[in-house]
DNA sequence: ACAGGCCTGGTTTTT
DNA sequence: CCAGGCCTGT
């Protein structure tokens, strides 16, 4: 019976899944297999361990694998297993569905509202602006988004308001809007994303008899990316792992890409100080990638200081070349792009399906995108706008979530005006303001103003005793009056009839009666695709009409709250698919373009300061390579179009860092300040690039195992890699690279003749005062302030720059 | 109350 | 470059 759980697996592989009791900390490096070895690991645990479904929790990263990791079960066991949907079946989900479940049934003991919404980040910042103004704190100095950061900081190391610690007035101040913050979400009854986590670690940690029925229950347990659980997180694991120590960690610290919120692969050895007994396990075999792709991988990621070396072994051969290339600018790196995967679809060897581009930020898919239209290549976008952060959804959503929780006054000032209904800024402030005074949320004060004292929004309020049968005096003008007690007609409507509805049902009715729909499609086509998105958030709903009654509502929302960016990727249709690097973690493509390897942009430029920060940027190199089975393509591109200015940024450093692996020298860097303009410059490229064929030549024999050599070997446009594009690419490269050490090619030793402070002057610009200055292969580059032209930067030699007597 | 236009300012990554 | 905030005029 067991034999077929473990037909197939690897000596590490078998000891990972038959190790069933006591604490298994396991190392995987990337495409080791990890997945398959959780899926079997439950069902051998259900099969042959005789483990109950219902004592098995498995933690995954995503929502997605989540299911993944169910259907492969039930393949194993070839049936169904039971899932918990109630509290009957086996547990598999994000730590934040789990989570949120668990509040959702220990409502009281955590002392919720067992109808909590979860704000999403647009939602929290306005909770936090909302707080600042109580509190009369000026938006400016203190901005929302630094405070959230400070709170969910707070949250994710399971610091209180009251824990806070200050040292400046800064943080005094980020401590009482997080206090009042809280009230707010408390008012609302609501809780944001960090909540999930934090506080059903505090629920465990503050109420022992409520921990040891979760620890009763819960006799294995199994998390996936160990490397990016948080504190709260880690503490919850241990927690309930504290009974039966069955814990199982899967993780590698190489992986760990979500420290900007709180994860910390540091966790991974925490375990084994925390539990020294663990059975430590190496997956070191690796089934997706050829050696080539592990090279490049591994060259990048050895240069990390602090880390534990590993050797990953693959048996799929050499493969084929990595590819560097080169592109004159944005445009031009996606025509690369482009063209190179209509070649390889071309000829049969791929299909669209098998290709991912990946850039660090979501501002990158844009001129991919461009091209990808203008070639009618089809694609699908992950991340960028999301369905879910469009404005009507987040509309509709609302609706939803105040008839859920009328008490949800973030959600009622959204759509309080939506379409609208004459209910202005000054209005709603002062409904604020009059509710708070009231003790009541502002549906509370609507049912007030309409004098339905009746309402059971009001509950609160009666108990406190206002004078019985007489609303109180109100602050409404007739005609603000008048439109706000039409609006709580409507509320009060969809309030009356929520529950002998299904969701799409409800959809139905408030978009309609709300005047939504109209309003919505005015006859402009942009207007239709947002009724079309409405419509699709209506088949989602229709999921639920199954459901209790009590719970479809809950239960949707809930999880429109914590759908993920990757969640979205079903693999139906022929497309390409542009990510970013993070949302790439955990996915493998045959064909891999990791795009915009520049200075600044990968590594981003906000790391470029922190060591610790450039290790993680590393790290998402690593991930974003070692998404590669088969072919990778590394590109750059010489200039690029940055918040609307065009910045010339050097080669990534992680582009040297594999040249140098391969052997190669890399005529990379010299193009710096070639003028682009030049005449002629980029000709010969387009028709072949054969232009500069003599260069080539002679570079072949200069280095004959360089990468230049090896991609020379391959098609045209893919082999002008790296003596600055003489194929596919643009070149702008008057001439050939010299030879350089990619060691030393950090920077030259040149002192700069400009510094911070020096006045300058610009033959087009005037004076100005230099900012920075930065030397660069043959030229300097100086940052400069123009009176009345703005900050430029610009290339000292090329622009003439000269300085200014003071 | 609201539409439209100007300006500023901010831009990593995401459950 | 873009969104969102702010101001103006209706």
């Amino acid at each position: 019976m067991s034999s077929d759980l473990l037909a197939g697996l690897n000596p590490a592989q078998r000891e990972a899944v038959t190790t069933v009791k006591g604490p298994v900390l396991v190392l995987a490096g990337p495409g080791s297999g990890k997945t398959r070895v959780l899926a079997h690991r439950v069902a051998y645990l259900l099969r042959v361990a005789g483990a109950h479904p219902r004592s098995v929790m498995a933690v995954t990263f995503t929502n997605k694998a989540a299911g993944e990791m169910r259907e492969r079960i039930n393949k194993l066991l070839g049936e169904a297993v039971p899932v918990s949907s109630g509290w009957k079946g086996l547990t598999i989900g994000t730590f934040h569905s789990i989570c949120a479940r668990i509040l959702r049934a220990e409502a009281g003991p955590a002392g919720l509202n067992p109808n909590y919404v979860i704000y999403d980040d647009g939602e929290q910042l306005s909770a936090i602006r909302s707080a600042l103004k109580d509190l009369k704190i000026d938006e400016k100095m203190y901005r929302p988004e630094a405070m959230r950061a400070a709170i969910s900081k707070a949250k994710n190391e399971l610091v209180k308001p009251e824990n806070f610690a200050t040292t400046t007035y800064y943080e005094e101040i980020a401590r009482r809007v997080y206090a009042r913050y809280e009230q707010i979400l408390k008012a609302n009854g609501a809780l944001d994303f960090d909540d999930l986590l934090c506080r059903v670690t505090w629920l465990f940690k503050e109420q022992p008899d409520v921990l040891a029925r979760y620890q009763d229950r819960y006799e294995y347990l199994l998390v996936d990316e160990f490397q990016d659980t948080n504190s709260a997180q880690y503490e919850m694991v241990c927690m309930l792992a504290g009974r039966t120590r069955n814990l199982f960690a899967v993780g590698d610290e190489d992986q760990s890409i979500y420290g900007f919120r709180g994860a910390d692969y540091r966790n991974v050895l925490r375990f084994r100080e925390d539990f020294p007994d663990a059975r430590v396990i190496l997956l070191e075999q690796n089934y997706r990638s050829t050696q080539l792709i592990l090279d490049a991988a591994n060259a990048v990621i050895a240069r990390n200081i602090k880390r534990t070396p590993k050797h990953l072994r693959t048996d799929r051969g050499a493969g084929a070349q990595v590819i560097l290339h080169e592109a004159y600018d944005e445009t031009d790196e996606a025509q690369f792009v482009v063209n190179t995967i209509q070649r390889l679809v071309g000829s049969g060897e791929i299909r669209l399906s098998d290709v991912a581009i990946m850039y660090r930020t979501n501002a990158q898919s844009r001129s991919l995108e461009d091209a990808f239209v203008a070639r009618g290549v089809p694609y699908r976008l992950i991340g960028g706008t999301r369905f879910y952060q469009r404005k009507e959804i987040k509309d509709a959503l609302a609706y939803l979530r105040l008839v859920h929780n009328p008490a949800d006054n973030v959600s009622l000032m959204r759509v309080i005006n939506v379409p609208p209904r004459a209910i202005g800024d000054k209005t709603i402030s002062a409904l604020a303001a009059w509710s708070g005074e009231q003790g009541v949320s502002m549906t509370g004060g609507l049912a007030l103003v309409a004098g339905d004292l009746a309402s059971p929004v009001l509950e609160g309020y009666r108990a406190e005793g206002g004078k019985p049968g007489k609303p109180p005096q109100h602050p409404f003008g007739t005609a603000a009056n008048k439109a706000l007690v039409a609006f709580y007609r409507l509320l009060k409507g969809w309030l009356d009839v929520k529950d002998g509805l299904t969701v799409s049902q409800l959809l139905e009715k408030i978009t309609e009666q709300a005047g939504y729909a109209t309003w919505l499609r005015d006859g402009t086509e942009e207007g239709e695709d947002r009724w079309e998105n409405l419509q699709e958030l209506s088949s989602v709903a229709a999921h639920y009409d199954d459901f209790p009654p009590e719970l479809r509502l809950t239960a949707f929302l809930e999880e429109v709250a914590l759908v993920s960016d990757q969640d979205e990727l079903a693999e139906q249709d022929e497309r390409v698919t542009l990510l970013t690097v993070h949302t790439a973690k955990g996915l493998e493509f045959p064909v891999v373009f990791l795009v915009g390897l520049e200075e600044n942009v990968f590594p981003h430029s906000r790391s470029m300061e922190d060591p610790d920060q450039m290790e993680e940027e590393r790290r998402l190199m690593y991930v974003g390579v070692t998404r590669a089975k088969d072919r990778l393509y590394l590109v750059r591109a010489f200039r690029r179009m940055l918040w609307g200015r065009s910045e010339i940024n050097e080669p990534s450093r992680f582009l040297r860092d594999v040249a140098a692996a391969q052997g190669g020298t890399m005529g990379m860097s010299p193009v710096r300040g070639a003028p682009s303009r030049t005449a002629g410059m980029m000709d010969g490229a387009r028709s072949g690039g054969w232009g500069y064929e003599p260069r080539d030549r002679r570079r072949a024999a200069d280095d004959e195992d360089s990468w230049g050599g090896a991609s020379r070997r391959s098609r045209p446009d893919e082999k002008s890699s790296l003596y600055g594009g003489t194929g596919g690419s643009r070149s702008w490269m008057p001439k050939p690279a010299p030879p350089q050490p990619p060691k030393k090619a950090e920077r030259p030793a040149r002192e700069p003749q400009f510094k911070p402070g020096d006045r300058v002057d610009h033959g087009l610009f005037g004076q100005g005062i230099v900012l920075k200055s930065e030397v660069t292969a043959d030229d300097e580059e100086v940052t400069v302030a123009f009176q009345g032209k703005g900050t430029k930067t610009l290339l000292a030699g090329f622009a003439k720059l000269r300085k200014a007597p003071r």
